[in-house]
DNA sequence: TTCGCAATAAACACAA
DNA sequence: TTTGTGTTTATTGCGA
């Protein structure tokens, strides 16, 4: 998901090998003297304004402007070969140009300055760019820097230009758009500027379809990044090309690399930097968050816990750091992931995953709940690309892969390949869970051999599955009165998140990675183990007296996606059956089964 | 502490 | 003989 392509690596070539490099290595260089110290890439020009007040950033504007042009006369004074611009005029006229220039500069730094402002505070607004106290604003300095007051005001009527005509069209996607605001076509050269093309299409920073951009230029000869139904996707251009040969025509003449398109590419970077630091924050925040939860549910107690995804984030974490008995690992060795695991929607690295090899574990008895396909499609990607044990028993596992068969029939064979389609978890040590996959089919009376004409295949006897359940969660009042509550938090959130996802057809994972990418996840495990708990509520009442109705006893139990009145905790439950293979989740069915849900706790 | 369950490991039998 | 399938037993850990 991340495309760590290295912004600054691809950029860097490119502009190393071309042209006009100087600005281009000015700036590189100014972000790699600056890496480590990334909250201070403005020092003196905040143009995010966060901090400093706008009076104060102004007279900093003006004096770096000071500076900028006490620079340039000095160096014109002492070698004059720097700038194409500068002539072997009097030192008179080039002081009154000076001056003047400098009056306009500084206006133009001021007026940039409230531009980006206005960008970060649109960017804030809408939740895609968090500033904070020791954050780096959008950098202006390394955009000011090398760049003659000409050139800037040059630069200038394009950003202003474009920015008006974009306020005035209402352009949805302004408030990400820093780049759209920077540039009209109209400079003539001779190379190309080879750009990231992960970061801009369309002037919109692809963030959320990086990797369909990337493939689709490299899959198609004649598809490109800055190219699209017809049109130039420069930032700003929008230039209508018939086909693509007039566009890379009209790339090469009108974005070939001068100062302006290196200016815009470096405003596009900053927007790039921004959004991977934003990004990281995210993550780390995720992160804690989930850290957090982990400790807090385990908090009470010192055991080892399950490997799902909290603990597996924190045991792997925490490995090297904590006692290493905690984790008694087999004596087998750990044999690498036999299936590279791509870094898909899942926010946790699966390298992070991969630290804990065959352990001896079990899970809590909780998890022992029937896999519901309601919030399938929220998991689904995560545990086929997440290296993460799914949370639930072999024999939920497998009775929801005969389940999900069209004919409730599975050859082992089958199974074996639902439990590798759909989860990462099993692309690896298959000796070992599919010893225990056939243990299980043997063992549980549930899964019945049946004899067919191609073979023997598995089915389930979910009477017999059922008898199984009375073992979960033993109707804790105060754990259900939690999970309650915490099913009332989540259901407008998650009623929200799937309403959004149908809406898209598109996965929830997506959807939320917007916001914060686990909140499905979580909120459908919270409901998962709510349901769970439910469940075997009712199943106490009801379970002695195997009379459900057959729709009952095939499909899983689910609670009501309404509030729940607390008090209902310890009282008769609301319930509602939900047909395995519900409507909403059909349309995925496509794509091979469904995985499981619950990753947290 | 006991019990039941699940995970894991391993041995074994059988068939293709 | 090898491999896949199926069964069974033993051990361990956890929660109730």
């Amino acid at each position: 998901m991340m495309q760590k392509s290295g912004t600054d690596d691809k950029i860097s070539n490119g502009f190393s090998l071309q042209n006009g490099r100087r600005l281009a290595t000015t700036y590189i260089e100014c972000g790699r003297l600056r890496e480590g110290v990334p909250t201070e890439m403005t020092p003196a020009v905040d143009i995010g304004g966060s901090r400093s007040s706008p009076t104060r950033s102004s007279r900093q504007a003006l004096q770096v402007a000071r500076q900028l042009l006490l620079q340039q006369q000095q160096q014109q004074q002492v070698s004059g070969l720097k700038s194409p611009k500068r002539n072997d005029k009097q030192p008179a006229l080039q002081q009154q140009q000076v001056a003047t220039q400098q009056l306009a500069f500084q206006q133009q730094l001021l007026q940039m300055q409230q531009l980006q402002q206005q960008h970060l505070l649109s960017l804030q607004r809408q939740g895609l760019l968090t500033i904070q106290p020791g954050q780096p604003a959008l950098p202006l300095q390394p955009l000011a820097q090398g760049m003659i007051p000409t050139e800037l005001q040059q630069l200038w009527k394009e950003v202003t230009s474009a920015h008006t005509a974009e306020e005035t069209t209402g352009n949805n996607h302004s408030s990400l758009d820093l780049t759209t605001t920077c540039v009209s076509s109209s400079a003539p050269s001779k190379t190309s500027l080879i750009m990231n093309p992960h970061a801009s299409t369309n002037g919109q920073l692809s963030v959320h379809t990086p990797k369909r951009e990337s493939l689709s230029h490299e899959e198609h000869p004649h598809s490109h990044p800055l190219y699209g139904h017809g049109v130039c996707k420069w930032p700003g251009c929008e230039a209508v090309c018939e086909d693509f040969q007039s566009f890379l025509k009209h790339l090469n003449s009108e974005h070939a690399l001068d100062d302006r398109s290196t200016a815009q590419c470096r405003v596009q970077m900053q927007v790039v930097q921004q959004l991977e630091l934003q990004l990281a924050k995210d993550k780390e925040r995720l992160q804690a968050m989930m850290t957090h939860l982990h400790v807090k549910s385990t908090e009470p107690k010192a055991a080892p816990q399950p490997l799902n995804l909290v603990s597996s984030v924190t045991l792997s974490k925490s490995a090297s750091e904590a006692s290493p008995q905690s984790l008694p690992h087999t004596p087998t060795t750990p044999t690498a992931p036999l299936t590279p695991v791509t870094q898909g929607p899942s926010v946790i690295t699966t390298t992070s995953m991969h630290t804990v090899g065959p352990i001896r574990r079990r899970y809590s008895d909780k998890y022992n709940v029937p896999i519901s396909s309601a919030d399938i499609a929220q998991n689904q990607e995560f545990y086929k690309n997440a290296e993460v044990r799914p949370p639930f028993t072999y024999a939920s596992l497998i009775r929801q892969a005969i389940l999900e068969s069209p004919e409730k029939q599975l050859t082992l064979n089958e199974i074996y390949n639902w439990f590798t389609r759909m989860f990462a978890y099993f692309r690896r040590n298959a000796a070992t869970w599919k010893n225990a996959v056939r243990h299980n089919l043997s063992l549980h009376k549930c899964f019945v051999r049946v004899e067919n004409v191609k073979g023997a295949v598995w089915t389930v006897d979910e009477v017999e599955f059922q008898k199984r359940r009375p073992q979960k969660i033993s109707g804790n009042p105060s754990l259900i009165k939690n999970m309650q509550s915490s099913h009332a938090y989540c259901t407008p959130l998650n009623a929200a998140l799937q309403a959004s996802m149908a809406e898209n057809s598109i996965p929830l994972y997506t959807t939320a990675s917007m916001g914060n990418p686990t909140l499905g996840n979580l909120a459908s495990a919270i409901r998962e183990e709510l349901n769970g708990a439910m469940e075997h509520t009712n199943s106490n009442e009801s379970d002695s007296s195997p009379g459900r109705s057959p729709m009952q006893a095939v499909h899983p139990v689910h609670v009501k996606e309404e509030p729940l009145d607390p008090e209902e905790a310890e009282g008769p439950l609301s319930l509602v059956t939900t047909a395995n293979h519900s409507p909403d989740f059909d349309h995925d069915r496509d794509y091979e089964d469904e995985p499981v849900n619950e990753d947290m706790e």
